[in-house]
DNA sequence: GCGGGCCCGGCAACCGTTTTCCCGCCTTTC
DNA sequence: GAAAGGCGGGAAAACGGTTGCCGGGCCCGC
């Protein structure tokens, strides 16, 4: 690839076409009153010499620079992704672009991406990260409309777009109950966490709204599938008796469908299984593969991008905004029409 | 969150510190001769009126950002993310801000892209992908210069920075040979895939300099679990004796681990297993775990931001590049020591 | 006492673009 | 034929910051 001598201006553009700087700046905003020809021979110009408006001069003038930043608070990772693309593709409708700052966990780190994107003057922040817990703003106050998505801010004014967890969790033991299955159990991350303390609360919630109570205590243990696996053993070895497994994450869920198959009980029949995130390659993968809770994470990024286009254009969103999951069925939860 | 009336100027912080515009620049920059007390008269009117500096207005002076921009090809996935992430972190370093852009797999929305990103006058691109092919430049002359990381581009003259996919392949197979593996057998991802193609051939490549040939025809499939457990049974059905099976990707890998365990054949004892990717949630998850060839995604994304800093500096690096595979060896190549 | 030099800081140009204001010329109308 | 109005386009200020140049005042030395 050749490289191009260097940027060619608005003046080189005038220039080229005989006319002012004014002139042309009016001719290629289609503003002014200028003779259909003169537009015409500065557009011309402007293409010849591959001009490409400074944006940055640009918005030295309008006070906007159509920028938004997007902070993770952790790493990037599985769930900051769709968030993140839902937002950039709402912004990029929007002509806007997008910074992407990874704040690795650190709050150092943290403070210099917020100082960098005012300084780049940004419209707009938008903080996300791995977990949905409410964390504390990531500045006592700022010159530009910000919104979390996924996480929370701890304080009510800010705007906050997050997943409807308990409902997805309702969702999940309502379809359970729709096939039959009374003796649900939940098996789901540490007890610590977030998300698995609010989806265990709603899960026993919700059962005993039907009259029924969880098959023994909520199992908290890791994110993963050998804790799936371990689970199914401490049920089987405590006596529990199920016919139904709701965890807390698709990694879990698989452990669990592969525990099972081990021990020769068969998912659906024996054991309905639901998990949580709807997470493609684990969700599909399993065997067999897992019905499971969509947190909409793309829509949320999406809608949050939407609310911080609003906030931008004077009028904010403040608090926060749950959005509902929906339920994905697979064939961890159904037994398909036509048996292959 | 309290929102902050405007953004402090510099006139704003001169005006407090009671000093001209030029001298307070000077002072902040720690440019000119001034007296110690005024500069830090200026920087303390800079705290209190929590002035940053617009960014914009400065490169309008300087010709630089700082900024750069990021394309991914296609959506934004598993492989772009670490290089993106190993980018970000070089480029942080140089005080550098990511413009991240997702083309898609569109290529007008690529042409779009590459259009914003020349009007914020970024100080380069970055070009990354899902697949390591080789594709057409971005575009055809640029003002800035342009790497290409993990895909390549096909003009010669042009950056890239890609893994020695090959060198991975025969890593694997070395370290299968050396744990006395003489039928190895290859299953792998679409042959129109030029990773499933490059490492295929690699494999034999490196089978035939041992004097060894491939225990049957590279099985081409889909990048699945679902595949791998299918090209067991191929393999089994058709009678071919292994006792090894090196996989394209660590879903076969793991795909193929279950299936071997459900008929019985132990993993390493009668198969060793070797996966490509390295991708910890699959390799980690199998069972048993993966020993697989990392890409070092990550770092590949490092050195294309350091190599993109270097030709902003003016000394590019033309060419392709390829970086080193590894092995990590985990349970599915190596009995442990300490049985459990 | 006067001149020279040095230290400090102000002035103004400039970066690229937008926008307002204004002017000149052409057309139209009486 | 002259005045008015409108159309087309130029000049310049403004956005926020940087930097080279210049000048004022003070100190020191002769």
């Amino acid at each position: 690839m050749r490289k191009l001598a260097r940027h060619a201006t608005i003046t080189d553009v005038a220039a080229l076409a005989g006319v002012s700087v004014g002139t042309a700046s009016k001719a290629l905003n289609g503003r002014g009153s200028l003779r259909e020809e003169t537009r015409t021979r500065v557009k011309e110009a402007a293409r010849q010499l591959g001009f490409e408006v400074n944006a940055g001069a640009r918005s030295l003038h309008s006070g906007r620079t159509y920028t938004v930043g997007m902070i993770t608070t952790d790493t990037i990772g599985r769930f900051s992704i769709p968030v993140l693309m839902g937002a950039e593709d709402a912004l990029g409708a929007g002509q806007m672009s997008v910074f992407l700052c990874d704040g690795r966990d650190d709050p150092i780190r943290e403070r210099y991406h917020v100082k960098t994107l005012l300084s780049r003057r940004v419209d707009g922040i938008i903080v996300t990260g791995r977990r949905t817990e409410a964390r504390a703003p990531i500045a006592p106050a700022l010159p530009v409309p910000v919104v979390y998505a996924f996480i929370s801010s701890t304080d009510p004014d800010d705007c906050s777009v997050v997943p409807d967890e308990e409902g997805g969790a309702r969702k999940a033991v309502e379809h359970l109950l729709a096939i039959g299955r009374t003796r649900v159990a939940h098996v789901t991350g540490p007890e610590h966490h977030h998300s698995a303390r609010v989806r265990a609360a709603a899960t026993v919630a919700r059962l005993a709204e039907a009259g029924l109570s969880l098959a023994g205590p909520p199992l908290f243990g890791a994110w993963s599938e050998a804790w799936g696996r371990q689970a199914v053993g401490m049920l089987l070895a405590g006596g529990t008796t199920f016919d139904a497994v709701f965890c807390g994450s698709d990694q879990i869920a698989r452990g669990v469908a592969d525990a099972l198959r081990a021990v020769g009980r068969r998912v659906p029949e024996e054991v309905a299984l639901v998990g949580y995130d709807n997470w493609d390659v684990m969700a599909q993968a399993s065997q067999p593969p897992l019905t499971s809770v969509d947190m909409n994470l793309e829509g949320l990024g999406r809608t949050a991008a939407e609310m911080l286009l609003a906030a931008i254009n004077g009028t904010p969103s403040p608090g926060r905004h749950a959005r509902p999951c929906h339920l994905v069925v697979r064939e961890s939860t159904t037994v398909p029409l036509l048996p292959a």
